[in-house]
RNA sequence: GCUGGGAUGGCGGAAUUGGUAGACGCAAUAGACUCAAAAUCUAUUGUCCGCAAGGGCGUGAGGGUUCGAGUCCCUCUCCCAGCACCA
């Protein structure tokens, strides 16, 4: 008798496999059910598992990714489904390059190597992957797509390049998403990330926060990971309110403005009617000089103009509009003398911005300004920029913002420029007043104070006023101590702070009552408005602080609500009063703000100094500004370089290859330098499963036809840590993708499922340092890859989010039991030629059981069945040899090598893995007799056995005899029987 | 603190969705084989009382609904994961 020898089956096979390309996967499924159009798509199944990261090793988790979706693989093509089971490599991103830069290596060569190596190990697996759609992430053939598709969302306004404090990790030197920082460290490093300014590409994810939780709804999704997304997008409905601010020292404040209007306009035309009219009925000197030759401005011309009719002193406000504010700026350093602030409402820019050629009368005007000296002029500067200008000269303005340390206020500008009807927004962010967000608008009437962030631009602008605040120097010490402080101070440190904006109060539109105005750092610059109305009787943060602050406490009632007993006051809602919260939150925010929806969700940042990633294919130009690389000249490859290592200096070190950096303007033929950052590798995991559809596509990331044949995704296996992250960012990447009309669906994964992660032997998470990692190679080589694979499977449920520890012990009992399939196959004397009926009744029933459990991914219980029946057939000691088939089939997706070599001993010639899977007998499902369960009173008290088709009255006489003895002495007074399961008798105590 | 998911033998886990709790595997104990060990095979294995027949108790705790609850409802405890000054 042979020996159960792994090693040798199993490099059989594998190889046997590969030479004959089983697993290679038609676009379509073959066969006549593919005759009609429609079937060919509908026997397609599309199951994904996320790619692996080429960081050296194949470790335990990469087992439990790959070859447990693998069963469902096979088992789903035995019954008839053509099915797209692909692989590929993640291989862009820093674990390479840190692993690259530790061994003193080329990254491409090292990835390269690590790919080759692991390419072996997941073919030691017995995996099916259909190794002709391989998708390797840092091939120009691949990052050519991600490139145009980045392009394609750029064209579109979603990605913008804009100045922000970002995550920055010192010890990897680069930018991190919100997402890739863990309690304020470096996911990936530990290090403590810090806040830094820098101009970075945006993609703006934001613009989707809606349809991406109100498309959760129907997915098969864990109700936990569409729970964490909504989390994570945070959405919360609630309305803005306005606080006017009254200023104590008015003269000392009172500033005058002056307006200066923009290209082809007047002051009594579209340009600053509305805004003259509402600062002089506030009681300011308003001046607005009528431009000469708006249509053909020489700016010369315009400066002398304002120059020598208008007055302008300490505390003169200059808002210029577009042309305007270049104006204002060339005035400004004409007259050299300080201003309390200027204005530039979307603000001219250099000549070369785009658009600017079809404007001819641009090319005269020359620019030439003195950024530092308008700095020292100006109390405070402010940018209003509209939205709509993000994508085409957004990073203009946040250059010019830079430029001049000002701050950059986002209008919502329907109409270019904010003229007309649209210079209320204008208005707003100068008029003395604040807007605040909550989402208890019903509180309102408990508001004692309120409190901005101490980044919020309406303190500069108090703070520009010179003697407006009687405690401007404490205010700056305060706001430049809180900018120091990194998020990590701000979470731990959780005793609240501020201070009192002297010489101000708000008024409460509610009450009319005057209160005082904070600035504090537990109120968050980018969420909201940057502000808040505090009602401390009502939100624990804002009752910390008051007491801290000594600041009243007043408690909102209205009907219905108990009235507050304890310190402080209780207030009235007035004509709201007797509204249950929801309808008072309506008509409060009818009646005093707007409704507003805010999100925790930020846009996400894709820019990375570093080397190993794909380049972002974009040309700044001194003239066009940022211009999109042609389709022609894409990919735009990553440079082969010695010096790769990250300097820190917050560039990518592509910036110091200057050959490569250097480029031609693609509009106007002229000097220009590339974009040297890389994009962040969750833009590159964001689509690759569409490559997998048509991965040698040269013409197009892939073809609408062939992505019809498999998307959307059937089914997607992955770990948990991709909640927030690739999930979130590839759903939102695929449907600006359906918006573009590029995909034919707006959600990419019908189903998803969350696998659970493998410890150590010890229950802990496996780790060099602890000495507990399984290498899954030596497990291979002593036990095979069936055991391990089948051990893995057998261990527990996989989809969920759970643990299990590797048992040494576990994976022996999984190695006994194929061991004695072996066995069973290699005696002869218990095959026979005929079926044996003993066996036949629960063979049928394990054939409908394996199936059923895997269809529902509990692979644990349909190895367990197959454990049953080998059990059964050993006891029996006698089974057919067809039946033995239907069992070797059954084991087929588990342990694929053995099944296969046992198939072909058996005498057949192809391979078991292209075999139907075998259907059960109904009738052969049914028991003869069946156990029926005695109670007496709900307790077990005895069982019967009758045949399967008793009927209820023939079983109650059975179960009355059987218990007859208990039932002695007592009264029925109630049979309850269950057909097939029980029959249970309720007695009295006593008769 | 908020949100989601859990808690079943010595361990991993089953339980037809309200119907014999502990399938299957591991570990453990005893026996067979062996000079011996390993491997293999056989038997036992939730717990307590009992020589036994038999009985009591048992799914984190307490209460409820029901003929009957691991499963449904209420209250509480603990564990895991995510978020966290988000107004």
């Amino acid at each position: 008798m042979k020996k159960y020898d792994h090693k040798t089956i199993e490099r059989k096979w594998q190889k046997e496999w590969q030479k004959n390309k089983i697993y290679a996967t038609p676009d379509k499924a073959p066969g006549p059910s593919s005759a009609k159009a429609s079937a060919g798509k509908k026997d397609n199944f599309y199951l994904l598992v996320e790619f692996p990261y080429p960081s050296g090793n194949l470790h335990a988790g990469h087992w439990y990714a790959f070859a447990v979706p693998d069963i469902l693989a096979r088992a789903l093509r035995m019954q008839g489904k053509n099915v797209l089971y692909p692989i590929g490599f993640d291989a862009f991103g820093l674990p390479a390059e840190n692993a690259a830069i530790k061994n003193k290596l080329n990254p491409r060569k090292w990835t390269e190597e690590n790919i080759e190596f692991m390419k072996k190990q997941i073919a030691s697996m017995g995996t099916s992957f259909d190794w002709s759609r391989e998708v390797i992430t840092c091939n120009p053939d691949y990052y050519k797509w991600t490139q145009w598709l980045f392009l394609q969302l750029f064209k579109k306004g979603l990605a913008y390049q804009k100045q922000t404090a970002v995550n920055w990790c010192p010890k990897d030197k680069t930018v991190l998403a919100n997402e890739q920082v863990a309690d304020g460290k470096c996911e990936r490093c530990d290090a403590e990330v810090v806040q830094k300014k820098m101009l970075q590409w945006n993609i703006k994810i934001t613009d989707y926060a809606d349809r991406l939780i109100d498309d959760l709804a129907p997915l098969d999704w864990p109700e936990q990971i569409k729970e964490s997304q909504r989390n994570w997008i945070g959405r919360s409905v609630g309305a803005e309110i306005d606080f006017p601010f009254e200023f104590e020292n008015k003269n000392a404040s009172k500033p005058n403005f002056l307006l200066l209007h923009g290209y082809i306009g007047s002051p009594n035309g579209s340009y600053h009617k509305w805004l003259k009219n509402m600062l002089e009925r506030k009681g300011y000197l308003v001046q607005v000089p009528d431009l000469p030759n708006t249509n053909e401005p020489k700016e010369t011309e315009q400066v002398k103009h304002v120059f020598d009719r208008c007055r302008v002193d300490e505390n003169t406000i200059i808002i210029g509009h577009s042309l305007g504010g270049t104006v204002a700026m060339k005035l400004l350093q004409k007259i050299n003398r300080p201003v309390a602030g200027l204005v530039l409402v979307a603000p001219a820019i250099e000549a070369g911005f785009p658009g600017a050629e079809e404007r001819p009368y641009w090319k005269d005007f020359s620019w030439g300004i003195n950024y530092e000296r308008l700095k020292q002029l100006t109390g405070f500067r402010i940018v209003l920029a509209d939205t709509l200008e993000k994508g085409k000269r957004g990073a203009y303005l946040a250059r010019l913002a830079e430029l001049l340390d000002a701050q950059i206020i986002e209008g919502q500008a329907k109409k270019e420029h904010f003229c007309g009807a649209e210079e209320p927004l204008v208005l707003a962010q100068l008029a003395s007043k604040v807007t605040v967000f909550t989402t208890r608008p019903d509180t309102i009437f408990g508001a004692t104070y309120l409190v901005l962030a101490p980044e919020h631009p309406l303190v500069k602008l108090a703070l520009g006023h010179r003697g407006l605040l009687t405690n401007e120097n404490e205010i700056a010490r305060y706001i430049a101590l809180s900018a120091k402080k990194t998020d990590m101070d701000r979470q731990t440190d959780k005793e609240k702070t501020g201070i009192r904006l002297q010489g101000v109060d708000a008024i409460n539109p509610s009450t009319r009552e005057k209160i005082p105005v904070y600035i504090a750092d537990y109120v968050l610059g980018h969420y909201g408005t940057g502000a808040i109305m505090a009602v401390p009787a009502h939100d624990e943060r804002d009752f910390e602080f008051a007491t801290k602050y000594k600041l009243p406490i007043k408690r909102v009632i209205s009907g219905g609500e108990l009235p507050y007993i304890g310190d402080g006051l209780m207030i009235d809602s007035g004509k709201f009063n007797g509204l249950k919260s929801e309808k008072g939150r309506q008509a409060i925010t009818e009646e005093l703000g707007v409704k507003k929806i805010t999100y925790k969700l930020r846009d996400w940042i894709v820019s990375r100094q570093r080397y190993w990633g794909v380049p972002t294919p974009i040309i700044h130009c001194p003239k066009c500004g940022t211009v999109a690389v042609e389709d022609k000249d894409l990919p735009v490859e990553l440079p082969e370089i010695k010096d790769y290592f990250p300097e820190g200096s917050g560039k990518s070190p592509l910036a110091k290859v200057k050959k490569w950096v250097s480029a031609k303007c693609p509009k106007c033929k002229g000097k220009a330098e590339r974009e040297t950052d890389t994009l962040d590798t969750f833009v590159d995991s964001s689509w690759y499963f569409l490559r997998y559809t048509d991965s040698k596509n040269k013409k197009e990331f892939a073809s609408k036809e062939k992505q019809a044949n498999w998307m959307p995704v059937n089914l997607y296996s992955g770990g948990a840590e991709h909640t927030t992250m690739h999930l979130l960012y590839s759903r939102f990447w695929h449907k600006a993708l359906f918006d573009l009309g590029l995909v034919g669906e707006s959600e990419p994964y019908k189903r998803r499922m969350n696998r659970s992660l493998i410890l150590g032997p010890d229950g802990q998470k496996m780790s060099k340092s602890r000495g507990n990692v399984i290498d899954p190679d030596e497990a291979v080589e002593g036990l095979g890859a069936d055991t391990v694979r089948m051990y893995l499977a057998f261990i527990g449920p996989y989809n969920e989010v759970s643990s299990y520890p590797w048992n040494p012990d576990g994976v022996v009992g999984v190695r006994r039991f194929l061991e004695r399939v072996w066995n069973i196959s290699q005696k002869s004397e218990i095959k026979s030629q005929s079926d044996n009926p003993k066996i036949a009744n629960l063979l049928h029933k394990t054939i409908k059981k394996v199936g059923g459990d895997i269809a529902t991914l509990k692979f644990n219980t349909a190895i367990s069945s197959l454990m049953i029946l080998l059990n059964a057939v050993e006891k029996e000691g006698a089974i057919g040899t067809k039946q033995w088939e239907v069992f070797i089939k059954l084991l087929a997706p588990f342990a694929p090598h053995i099944a296969e070599e046992l198939w072909h001993e058996a005498g057949n010639k192809k391979s078991i893995h292209l075999e139907k899977w075998p259907e059960f007998d109904p009738a052969l499902l049914k028991d003869e007799n069946i156990i029926i369960v005695i109670q007496i009173n709900g307790k077990t008290r005895g069982e019967i056995q009758v045949p399967s088709d008793s009927d209820k009255s023939a079983v109650e006489k059975a179960a009355r005899a059987a218990v007859a003895a208990r039932l002695k002495g007592h009264k029925i007074s109630r049979t309850i029987v269950v057909p097939g399961r029980l029959v249970n008798f309720v007695v009295s105590e006593q008769k």
